[in-house]
Order: structure tokens, then C-alpha cells, then sequence
DNA sequence: CCTTCTTAATAGACTGATCTATCAAATTCT
DNA sequence: AGAATTTGATAGATCAGTCTATTAAGAAGG
């Protein structure tokens, strides 16, 4: 049999103490050897399961935040009071686990994009798809609420950009407050657009971009 | 006399390659050995400039950096044609940085930001004092432009946020677009404050946050 | 003007630690 | 037993950092 703390899967484990490690050291300050320690797995499982080494397990790390994050952007868009409220709330809760890890727990798709874009055209790939994912998830929330296409793209580069950026201000200065800033002027632009599209959708009647105020 | 190629001098010449490498792979990325061919320089010259070795060096770049951009953000708000404007003009001036180094010339205090912010506190610090030279020098273009104290240091953050996140995502994507996108609604807000801030001091009656719509 | 003293900068060999990656032995399952 | 998987020892490269020696350049003193 498996035998003690194995019960998750040792690959899983790896994955999972990767994301902790990126987003707290970066993807080139983040050692394998500290990898496996903290997953509790022996040194050779991290070749076993990834036989192309340190760069398969990144991507893998960052796919898999692609997803999981991606579900959580859609789940803010279904439960929330509109798409304003969505997005404010992802902003919240990204404050809520930097505080609750005294900063250090930023994005690891972000971590890796800048450790890595200039020299690994695979991480790079892996983390343009891992934000695509995101953007879609916030895109698709944006649309259900009455955006159009382009409307929607841009905005969610915008709110993504946003959020990402902020994360960095916030874990240089161990403060909230970029996190918490931008939410307002995001969901204040978020917020205008949505009440055009309600009212475009009870008149449908202009063509579009209704009045510039 | 010197001779060739050392006329900037040579811990000048160190602290420029830092900046490049950090741009480019990052703080941990970046070892020293690399840096130090980069600059032209010999190996012992790295710990006689700079003997409390690569954090001592790390922190300078990102001190010397911050003072760079931040006159940057100055230049554009003295140049520009309003502070939306100037703004403006900054994220589509990182664009074509981006552009012209195939997107890999990047934040290099966001870069040692994620990658040492848990792990060296001096580190963490001379990001967070970056951050906020170029926080001040943003806060004094919209202060000029009418903000009031509390409004100049909430949109700065948002500002800043806005920008670092896309260069982020610029990076990742190889393209424009996220920081093009962030761009137009940063302006929006900023350009929509504005008019109230020239209204306002035209008509200085009302007390504050004129009318909403 | 020339010599000597002093300090700054250059230069690279070297160390111990740590990194990624390999691989054959050990273990587990069928 | 035999096949598949798991594992830690270890190789080879590279890391940050130390050390000693050399060169450059000026200051002090005759």
C-alpha cells in the first residue's frame, strides 16, 4: 500500500508546493530540492513525473493555476451582483491572502512571466495561456452582463492588467491599499459601462455607444 | 589613463547591466557572473564596488531605477497636454519598449519585487521606495492638475497598478494590446476627473465631488 | 623632477554550497 | 518471478562570495 501523506498523489503534491513556491520565490529563486522538501516527496519523484525537469513542472504549475483561477473567476462572476461586484470582490479576496500570508503569496503566473518570458519560450507560451484563460473567464462574465465582444475583451485586459499590477504594489509595500484603490476605479468603470448595457438592453433602440456624458 | 570603454566607469557600468538583467530573467535569475561579463567588467570588481555582494547591488539598481522613471513620470506630466494625457503617453512609451526589445525588457523592480519580496527584506524595502517615487511623481502631476490630496494618492496607485500589471501581461502575450487596452480606461477615469478638477476651479463653489453622472 | 607612500581598481583562482539532471538499486504491484 | 514504479546517491555545472596579487594613479617629501 501508499503508506503516510501520499494520500493526495505525490505528482499533485509536487504541483501544489511548485504554486507555493513560485508565488513566493519567483520560478528561478525556487530551488527543486526545496520543491520536493515541501511537497514531502523524495528528490527522484519530481524526474519521475516530470522527465523534462524544472521547466515541465513550471508549466504544468502554471496550467493548473490557469485553471483553478480561472474557475474562481467565473465563480465571482455567478455569484456576484453584477460584474462590478465580481470584479471588486476578486480584488478583495486577492488583499485577504496577501494579508493572510503577511504578503508573500503573489500570483505565480506573474512571478514565472517575468522570470522567464525572455528565456524559455515554453513558460512564456504557458503563461500567455494561463492569463487567456483568466481574460476569457472575466470576458465572458463581462458579456453575460450585456458587454459586446471588443467591450468585453478590452475591458477584462483592463481589469486583469489592473489586479495583477496592484498585486505587485501591495506585496512591495506589505499594504492593501494599491489592491484596494484600484478595485474602486476599476469597478467605477466596470460599473458605468454596466448601466449602459442594462439600458441598452431595456431600449434597444440606439445602435451603439449610447450617449458620452 | 583608463582606457577603452570604461569611460561611464565601472560600478556605473554594473549597475546598468543589473538593471538590463533584472528587466530580462529577473533578481534570482540573474547571477552575477553573468552580470559582470555584461558590464565588462572583472569579477572582483562586483565586490569591490559593491561588497555587501549581489543584495547590495540588487538594491542600488532598484534605488537608481526608481530615481530614472520617476523623472520620467515627471518629464511626461511638465511635457503633456493634461495629466490623462501624460499618462497616457507613459504606458504607450512602455509599449514601445516592449515592442522594440521583442518584449523582454520588463519592470526591473517589479522583477525583483516577486522574486526576493518574501525572501530579503532590504530587497522588499528599496522596492516598495521605488514604487513610491514613482507613486509622489504621479501623485504631483494629478495635484497639479487639481486632484485633491486623497484623490491624487488613490488614482496614482490605480495608475501605477494599471500599467505594471499590463506591462506584465504585454510580456506574457508578446503584444501591445494589454497595456493599449489598460491605457484608453486608465484615461477615461483620469480624463473624466479632470474636467470635474478645471470645472471646479472655474466655479469654486460647490465644497467637493461636484455631481455624479 | 624624481622617488616613495598610499589608496583605488583590476584581475582571476579558489571554496563550499547548491543547482539541475542522471541512473542504478530498491520497492511495489501484478 | 517479472514489470512498473519509486527512490536516494551522485555527477557535473554553476552559484555567491573570499582571497591574494597586480596595476594605476595620486600625494607627500626630498
Amino acid at each position: 500500500m501508499k503508506d503516510r501523506a501520499a494520500s493526495i498523489g505525490t505528482k499533485e503534491r509536487l504541483l501544489r508546493a511548485g504554486e507555493q513556491l513560485f508565488r513566493t520565490r519567483g520560478y528561478a529563486g525556487a530551488s527543486l530540492k526545496q520543491l520536493t522538501q515541501a511537497a514531502g516527496a523524495p528528490w527522484g519523484s519530481a524526474y519521475h513525473f516530470f522527465p523534462d525537469g524544472k521547466e515541465q513542472l513550471g508549466v504544468e504549475v502554471v496550467r493548473q493555476a490557469g485553471d483553478f483561477y480561472g474557475d474562481g473567476w467565473r465563480e465571482s462572476f455567478d455569484r456576484a451582483d453584477g460584474p462590478g461586484d465580481a470584479i471588486e470582490r476578486v480584488f478583495r479576496a486577492e488583499a485577504r491572502i496577501l494579508e493572510a500570508s503577511d504578503y508573500r503569496n503573489g500570483c505565480p503566473v506573474a512571478s514565472v512571466t517575468l522570470d522567464t518570458a525572455s528565456t524559455s519560450e515554453a513558460l512564456r507560451s504557458a503563461c500567455a495561456s494561463a492569463f487567456e484563460v483568466w481574460l476569457r473567464a472575466i470576458e465572458g462574465g463581462l458579456r453575460k452582463a450585456g458587454a459586446s465582444d471588443g467591450e468585453a475583451t478590452a475591458l477584462a485586459g483592463f481589469v486583469l492588467s489592473a489586479i495583477e499590477g496592484a498585486i505587485v504594489l501591495s506585496r512591495a509595500a506589505k499594504s492593501p491599499a494599491p489592491l484596494l484603490q484600484s478595485a474602486a476605479f476599476v469597478r467605477e468603470v466596470v460599473d458605468r459601462r454596466a448601466e449602459d448595457w442594462r439600458a441598452a438592453r431595456a431600449n434597444p433602440v440606439q445602435t451603439e455607444s449610447s450617449e458620452r456624458g
